[in-house]
RNA sequence: GGGCUGGUAGCUCAGCUUGGAUAGAGUGCUGGACUUCUAAUCCAGUGGUCAAGGGAUCGAAGCCCUUCCGGCCCGCCA
């Protein structure tokens, strides 16, 4: 609630002065007014012109009239503006009081969109034969903030991570392990991850390419891996990993966290395959070929203009695509658990608990990581087979968008860093590709970001503390490389570049944790702790009211968020708290105005600013040091 | 060729879902503000045929159509 009371007073009065008028079917609208308009704008006037053919200027005066009949608590005046927006004025003593004191509660912002309903969010799922590529990070960061978002809103999540150990990615690494002669233990100093990313997965390609017969080698390991018992397979495990084991190092590092792994391997030797394949025969969702150039393939049809999909080869084995259909079935709840759970070997950092499922029999409980609905963050060039996987699951459930696919452009390398790379792209942007090592390792910019910030917090506090320094530096660091993932829309494309992204000024996470810092230091300075019981009139500056108004939207863009699934809707906003603190910081003093009440008040409205800060800044998974 | 997607200030982007007022930020550039609760900041100035054209509307950056330019996808690969 808070400044949505506001607009919800105005909503139902202006219903009813509707229903005076016997007016019906209008769907106006009620939001937060633009700078100089008031404190709150409803579009009305424009709409019910139509209706009483009259100008919306005369219908504004008319309804402001009216209005002020009303019973009204929080309007103390409602103008009717030439253009026919009808713009109403808070009583703002009543409202910072109402806003205020809502901001100190825990709960302050959450809004009830899940009723408490389950909702899965899968992201990450990295091939496990490399390290975390920036690209990656965006998966990462978008899908743990999608989450974070939901939980404000009031949804159970079970965040998973799948893990395609039997990829021909994987495959290849293991015939570089296996025939090309690559150690097992990597260069002194070098994860394992890069080091298979780096090295062996690149090396192994080109290999390939000098000698095409090696691809003979490479199909033979991909089949070896799918026979869960093979020598092959076995090792491949090991490998796996290790891998996953130090990429879940970076997103930890990250403040990403997860609820469940599950491995491609283990699905594949559940039999869900055959379970969900039974169930597309008799719905008839797939057609078996007897001519064409699908000749003996099963296939899905294309719906439109796009062509038919082979699932089943005509060899009778199942295409990529097949494997992702009883995975989506499984995280929808639709089919039989086949699986056992245990808990991941290593302790996840926070309160999250880590499970993985297993094939084999375990002592740990039985878990259940379903839900009602599905989330699935994958980069947008995935679009048509995730139409496919969503159109199959709408048949299967009856629940509206059970199965969303969260897409979001990729992350490419802007020219600049692209020739840091060796690669000359004629000043256009490039994609990032694995296989050819052209992309920028996640840790590395995570530690460009931390010696740049240690550097920086030095400047400022020589006397202060190695470790509270690299504290106060991974914070930072981890803050910027977070925001720079989303704070635009997830349709553009991320041009990245390493020299651009290292500003830690103008908008950034920086610039936000600054003004956290000076708002800490502020109450770490007063001889008086932040009450709740002040005078209310006395905050009635501009910076002040601007202030306020903005912490009281806290829950209205939440809401927004969560419904359009956009992390950028907060990080928008989180920018415009700050901005907003800065701009009264500037203009106001808190401390030493040798007026008590004054300075209690102010005190208060500081202290709502940095716990609401705080709680936007958490569903963005950035943290904001006291002082930095 | 078909599909998806982007085009708004020099650059990077918001605003488009739900049409209405004065199209906003950051960055860049110019100038100003630190003896002060931290200048990772603030203030002012600069900068726009909202890709182009058409349509419906009293009214379009936004809706519909066409065109242009960029990106991505379209395998019995994964």
């Amino acid at each position: 609630m808070s400044f949505k009371s506001l607009i919800d007073e105005i909503e139902n009065n202006l219903k009813k002065i509707l229903d005076d008028l016997s007016v019906t079917n209008i769907s106006f609208l009620v939001e937060p007014a633009k700078p100089g308009f008031g404190d709150v704008s409803s579009n009305i006037s424009f709409l019910l012109a139509k209706k009483l053919k009259k100008n919306p200027k005369e219908i504004g005066d008319m309804l402001s009239e009216h209005y002020m009949k009303s019973i009204h608590t929080l309007v103390s005046k409602v103008e009717s503006h030439p253009s026919g927006y009808l713009n109403f004025f808070a009583d703002w003593e009543k409202l910072t009081q109402l806003i205020l004191s809502e901001s100190n509660l825990d709960t302050f912002g959450s809004v009830d969109l899940g009723k408490n309903s389950t909702i899965i969010v899968e992201h990450t799922s990295v091939n496990p034969n490399k390290a975390l590529h920036i690209g990656h990070i965006r998966n990462v960061v978008v899908g743990d903030i999608v989450a974070r978002i939901l939980e404000k809103s009031n949804y159970k999540v079970n965040i998973l991570n799948y893990v395609d150990d039997s990829g021909l990615q994987v495959a290849d690494i293991i015939v570089g392990f296996r025939h090309f002669g690559f150690a097992q233990q990597p260069p002194e100093g070098k994860k394992f991850d890069q080091y298979c990313g780096d090295d062996v997965y690149v090396k192994t390609t080109e290999k390939y390419e000098a000698d095409p017969s090696l691809e003979e080698i490479r199909k033979n390991t991909l089949k070896e891996l799918e026979d869960g018992n093979s020598e092959t397979a076995q090792f491949a495990d090991k490998i796996t990993r290790k891998v996953l084991e130090n990429q879940l190092e970076t997103c930890w590092n990250l403040g990403v966290y997860y609820d469940c792994l599950n491995f491609e391997s283990q699905i594949i030797q559940s039999g869900l395959w055959s379970d969900i394949f039974e169930k597309l025969k008799e719905m008839n969702l797939v057609e078996f070929e007897n001519g064409g150039k699908n000749v003996g393939c099963w296939v899905i049809r294309g719906e439109n203009n796009d062509e038919d999909k082979v699932i089943v080869r005509s060899n009778g084995t199942a295409t990529y695509i097949a494997k992702d259909i009883p995975y989506a079935a499984w995280k929808l709840g639709l089919l039989k658990d086949p699986f056992n759970y245990k808990k991941y070997e290593k302790t996840q950092p926070g309160t999250r608990i880590l499970w993985q499922t297993t094939l084999a029999d375990s002592s740990d409980p039985q878990q259940n990581f379903s839900g009602e609905k599905v989330i699935t963050v994958i980069d947008s060039r995935q679009a048509r087979l995730q139409e496919i996987i969503t159109m199959l699951m709408s048949k299967f459930k009856s629940v509206e968008n059970a199965y969303v696919h969260l897409a979001y452009e990729s992350v490419t390398l802007s020219p600049a860093t692209a020739q840091t790379l060796g690669l000359n792209t004629d000043g256009k942007q490039a994609q990032m590709s694995g296989r050819k090592g052209l992309y920028v390792n996640a840790d590395a910019v995570y530690d460009l970001l931390k010696n740049k910030t240690i550097e920086e917090t030095k400047k400022r506090h020589p006397e202060m503390l190695a470790s509270e320094i690299q504290k106060i530096a991974h914070h930072v660091s981890v803050g910027t490389l977070r925001y720079e993932m989303i704070k635009q829309d997830l349709d553009k494309i991320i041009a990245f570049d390493l020299t651009k992204s290292l500003s830690l000024e103008g908008d950034t996470a920086p610039y936000i944790q600054y003004a956290h810092a000076r708002a800490s230091r502020i109450i770490e300075k007063s001889t008086r702790i932040p009450s709740i019981d002040i005078d209310f009139s006395l905050l009635s500056d501009k910076s002040e009211l601007e202030l306020i108004k903005t912490i009281g939207l806290f829950d209205i863009h939440v809401m927004n968020a969560a419904k359009n699934l956009s992390p950028k809707v907060m990080a928008r906003y989180c920018h415009d708290l700050a901005v907003a603190f800065n701009s009264f910081y500037e203009h106001l003093k808190v401390l030493d105005l040798g007026d008590e009440k004054l300075e209690n008040s102010r005190l208060c409205l500081v202290n709502s600013f940095k716990q609401t800060l705080v709680k936007a800044l958490e569903l963005l998974g950035i943290t904001a040091p006291d002082r930095m």
